[in-house]
RNA sequence: GGAGGAAUGGCCGAGCGGUUUAAGGCGGCGGUCUUGAAAACCGUUGAUGGGGAAACUCAUCCGGGGGUUCGAAUCCCUCUUCCUCCGCCA
């Protein structure tokens, strides 16, 4: 979101950038708009400074014993009108509110501009797609036949897009959350928080999922309660509303949460397996930075969730989100794309974004430096990574002929197992 | 769930209808003194919005919202959060 200066100000380059990310700025009304709220503010605010006087002088008056009916009587017209121009301004800055808080983030410009997924730009790819010696199986035909994966009893308890893990099933996903956790505040300098699992909506409106997003999450009826669609938005409104000492930047943060999406709107996409769930497990990392850290601090943060896909072993590839792909709130997005064999291809496992200083006006998250004003941080977050979309990396890509699925060097110590194999438990 | 108490600037804390134009302290910043520092002393101190080229000036802000009044930090209603006690409970 902007704030109504700098948009004033700055609204031709502002409109002529958010094209390149396919939306149409109506000028229309705009300026009229904010002629008559400046001028609504004016009258008031002369009539106030009025009323401030007499009413001095009335107080000076009495104590002189003066009677002072007729002073009292325009003070109380003039309070009527005062309520009434309030109550312009009130409403004007609530439209622009709603205007201001309804336009997507400015793209960088090192963001390659672009209308769909297609026109997103390929950074880096790291590791090579196994070649298979028989034909590899995907996790949804594997994770049953190993008793590890039950979709169709989760759909009876709960319905369609959840799951049930059993055995060593449940537990590489608690490994994977432990391996990932455990890196992070280890080697990359994260600190652990375990937020809330549900935020109200001053929350989501910080991070821009509301007003405009809210059909993609899951609301908790008669209260004003949401459940989290990301740590992302928990763990980016603890701050909310404070002024941060610049000495504390930039403040690193990792959690490891559930995730619950409604994901309307996306019927027919990823129906097969656990690769798009309502309810899915998340490391996610997030930063507080200054303006000037923020572009290296999000390469870092990338490079973060990258180093956890090499120390597993697992092929990925990033990519750059070109302008018409990158999600609301985001400057600029790397997408980090893990090898799928059971999809033979590539499939998001993390999205890493600089937000700039947009969630923090939202959020009115700040620091101060010694002497300057406090101004506005950037904030920066990205998945390291998506516990469910690396469970199933490694089914698919450690499958072995005989059925089983190696467990990556890394994750042995925290699966207290070297192999998956067929478990007689689940029928 | 019940009964009481509380919420004031970055922090602590006074004020409980009209010189509050929010006292005082801490912290911060600047200065005096000092080789330097500390201590002491002096000065200074927030946010948002309007007007102005600027100096500056006006308005708003005492948890949020509403009300009473010529005038509200102060009185009334309501919501939120925190504290104490009781009840229940991982």
């Amino acid at each position: 979101m902007y704030d109504l200066a700098f948009f004033r100000a700055n609204f031709d380059s502002v409109s002529a950038r958010l094209a390149t990310r396919g939306n149409q700025l109506s000028l229309e009304g705009f300026r009229e708009l904010d002629q008559r709220r400046r001028a609504a503010i004016q009258e008031a605010e002369e009539l106030k400074a009025k009323r401030n006087a007499s009413s001095m002088e009335i107080a000076k008056l009495r104590k002189q014993g003066v009677d002072t009916a007729d002073a009292q009587q325009a003070g109380r017209a003039m309070g009527e009108r005062i309520g009434f121009l309030d109550e312009q301004v009130n409403k004007l800055e609530d439209e622009f509110r709603e205007l201001l808080a309804g336009i997507p983030n400015l793209p960088q410009e090192s963001v390659p501009v672009g209308r769909s997924e297609e026109d997103n730009v390929e950074v880096r790819r790291c590791g090579t797609p196994r070649e298979f010696t028989f034909a590899p199986k995907a996790h949804w035909d594997l994770g049953p036949e190993l008793g590890i994966l039950d979709m169709e009893r989760a759909a009876k308890i709960t319905g369609a897009r959840f799951t049930a893990y059993f055995g060593l099933g449940a537990k590489l996903e608690r490994a994977l959350t432990n391996f990932m956790v455990d890196v992070h505040t280890r080697e990359h300098g994260y600190t652990e928080v375990l937020p809330p699992f549900l935020v109200n909506s001053a929350s989501l409106f910080g991070t821009g999922n509301l007003p405009k997003f809210g059909d993609d999450l899951f609301k908790i009826e008669k209260s004003d309660l949401w459940l989290i669609p990301t740590a992302e938005v928990p763990v980016t409104n603890l701050f909310r509303d404070e002024v941060l000492d610049a000495a504390r930047l930039p403040i690193r943060f990792c959690a490891a949460t559930s995730c619950f999406r409604s994901e309307a709107g996306s019927y027919g996409r990823d129906v097969r397996g656990v690769i798009r769930q309502h309810q899915f497990q998340k490391v996610e990392l997030v930063k507080f930075t200054t303006p000037e850290q923020s572009n290296e601090e999000h390469e870092k943060l990338t490079a973060d969730a990258e180093d956890i896909l090499l120390r597993l072993g697992l092929p990925f590839r990033t990519v750059v989100l070109c302008t018409g792909d990158m999600s609301f709130s985001s400057a600029k997005t790397y997408d980090i794309e893990v090898w799928l064999p059971g999809q033979n291809g590539y499939k998001e496992i993390s999205s890493c974004s600089n937000f700039e200083a947009f969630q923090a006006r939202r959020a009115n998250l700040r620091f101060k430096g010694g002497k300057g004003k406090a101004e506005h941080l950037h904030t920066i977050n990205g998945s390291g990574l998506a516990i469910g979309r690396t469970w199933v990396a490694i089914i698919e890509n450690y499958q072995q002929e005989d059925g089983s699925v190696l467990v990556p060097e890394a994750l042995r110590p925290y699966m207290n197992a070297e192999r998956i194999e067929k478990s007689g438990e689940l029928r």
